[in-house]
DNA sequence: TTGCTCCTCACGTCACGTGAGGTGGC
DNA sequence: TTGCTCCTCACGTCACGTGAGGTGGC
């Protein structure tokens, strides 16, 4: 059962990543398709592909590359609830971080909004070289 | 009027970019120190400041360093009501851009924040190698 | 005169993008 | 057999980080 694999580009369109960053993410060691075909395709299967979106998920959280494997093992550990204490330290750490991160990239997407918003602003002010007629070319 | 001038330092440290982001920054173009002492120290105005601060809060809307200039110039011609036909076009563009980024990072900034609340929630399941005895070596 | 701050190279890094040239699969 | 998809190099890019070696300013 669960013999179902898939092709890098049905992945990548599913997950919303390129084939660049999948090819990235084995080449780096963070997620690899489990197996290949004869011909050598990357098979991916439905595990691999929760594990790229969770990845692609936890991004915003600025974790790198090299650090996710073990993020990633901590929660599998974690699901099996066989998190050793120091394991849940380290993992309490990666949280902590992560709301941190994200709790600074809130501010800034509400001050970019804000920002954004004003340059909307002044758009709207329709002042081109003001000659006796108004806008809106009938 | 407004002679007063701010070394890297303290701008960065009020900005919140680093020295290097500020060296670069003037390296490419984007925002350079309004003048240098004698000894060659940038010196920073309120002005060159406030650009400062506008192309950080901008960022997150993810502009490259290169297209930012123009961003700001039309801005500037905005605030002073003198867009052509064209240039307002332009303009709006990189609204409609920013806006559709700024969305796309609000919808990955809620899914990052409900994967790291899942992530705490597994935390919270103390289930450290049940033996007869619970957790806590006393 | 002593530090702390600043300077200019210039190479390194991270996470991919972008062809180049070649093959697999329905 | 024709395309479309996939493969592996391998160099390029963007936005800086990180010393190395040297000087300015109160």
């Amino acid at each position: 059962m669960d013999s179902e694999t898939h092709h890098i580009g049905e992945v990548a369109a599913r997950v919303g990543l390129s084939l660049r960053t999948l090819r990235h993410y084995e080449e780096v060691g963070l997620v690899a398709a489990s197996g290949r075909s004869d011909g050598g395709f990357r098979l991916y299967t439905e595990e691999d592909i929760r594990r790229l979106i969770l990845v692609r998920t936890l991004r915003p959280a600025e974790f790198s590359l090299e650090e996710l494997p073990e993020l990633l093992q901590l929660r599998a550990r974690a699901d099996a609830g066989t998190l050793t204490d120091e394991e849940r330290a380290r993992l309490a750490g990666f949280v902590d971080t992560a709301t941190e991160r994200l709790r600074l990239q809130r501010e800034r997407l509400i001050a970019a909004e804000l920002a954004v918003d004003r340059l909307r602003a002044g758009l709207g002010s329709t002042r081109t070289p003001v000659t006796a007629d108004g806008p809106g070319h009938p």
